[in-house]
DNA sequence: CGAATATCCGGAACAACATTCCGTTTGTCA
DNA sequence: TGACAAACGGAATGTTGTTCCGGATATTCG
């Protein structure tokens, strides 16, 4: 990071045309206060609380961030890229069939370290609505490489969506509350377990 | 259902030792003002609004139902009976495999279809606490017993644990927005796929 | 360097809810 | 019917979300 001033490091990398330096600034330290907020409090945390963290008025939070999504959507964009970079690793140094797994298990770091960001995606809270079109629009398309590429060496069935199985992923991805992620872990791969060419499904009428 | 007066059916079936009749009333109209309003606002409707339409003040509601959590507990309590009861019948209809995925996909039913029940059960708000521990309660004793009968026949791995098959088998069993069931019912069948005796967890490092 | 001005800031103000509390009303029982 | 416990209702209080605008301040330009 080649960053001008020399202080603390900033949150937000993009650089910016003509902004004036304080908005930068209170942009930074609201994400800052942000993240040590959503951590310790939940991301249903007071603005006011986060504002005051941060040293500055609840206008200026509002202005920067009008929803609390974006301030979410900021946060998680670094850790969002990574998911979305470690698609072409994983696929460059393993077989369609791990590669894939090991990409759904990647989700689990994704989801599971950031304090409620898991059940954030799902509330269908309406103050958290941008969240899911904000990951899933990032992350399908990426999914959908990995799952074509086993799907057409044969490794696992082909009937399988993107969209459902990334859905499927992130729900699974989510630790129960106690935040045991090796469960979710677990449960992630046994769903991946159920993509390998079995021999069908249990077809049976109740 | 044997109830002495006539008039509209009651919600709560249970007797009651020594309540004043207005006081039954009430309740009942409560629990049907509540599933209307769940139904059609989603389960965050205002407190006030459910008590308006049983033509009741707040403070009766509050005193018949503290936590906004006991009003859903009241609501799906038929539901979750018979998703228990259904464990009984589906093992002596069915083999122990068939029996297990039959009675996962019918989570679906139960959780899919009363709005906001799933995201409620894993929102991880304080408010609906109780939620999963009732729902849990009651269901994790019966899918343990599906589970052991089916890993004993060896039809399926005997690795997974009751509760953790569990909360995932919940969590995809909530609809996307949009609630779209066919969706949930398929994630559900490949988490299911993935318990059928295999091969071997790819057990891969990154 | 010293205005001029486009930006940005702060926090009071308003609105929507949850939840409590207590004076009043109403069943119930003798 | 009268007395009393049980239950009711809704005003009052506290919290949080969100907006709005007078005042503060970087930046720019002469």
């Amino acid at each position: 990071m080649k960053t001008r001033g020399g202080g603390k490091k900033e949150i937000s990398s993009e650089a910016a045309p003509s902004v004036r330096a304080d908005a930068r600034r209170n942009a930074d330290a609201l994400l800052r206060a942000a993240l040590a907020v959503f951590t310790e409090s939940g991301v249903d945390a007071p603005m006011r609380t986060i504002a005051a963290k941060a040293g500055v008025g609840v206008g200026t939070l509002y202005r920067r961030f009008p929803q609390r999504s974006d301030l979410i959507k900021a946060i998680i964009r670094r850790d969002l890229d990574a998911q979305v970079q470690a698609a072409s690793t994983l696929a460059a140094k393993h077989g369609p069939g791990d590669a894939l797994a090991l990409w759904m298990g990647r989700l689990v770091d994704f989801v599971a370290t950031k304090r409620d960001l898991g059940p954030a995606l799902h509330s269908g809270d309406p103050a958290y609505q941008a969240l899911p079109d904000f990951v899933l629009g990032q992350l399908t398309p990426v999914l959908r490489r990995l799952l074509d590429a086993a799907a057409t060496s044969g490794v696992i069935r082909d009937d399988v969506d993107a969209d459902e199985l990334l859905n499927a992923g992130l729900r699974l991805a989510t630790p129960v509350n106690g935040g045991d992620a090796a469960q979710a872990r677990r449960m992630v791969a046994l769903l991946t377990d159920g993509l390998r060419r079995s021999l069908s499904v249990p077809a049976v009428k109740e």
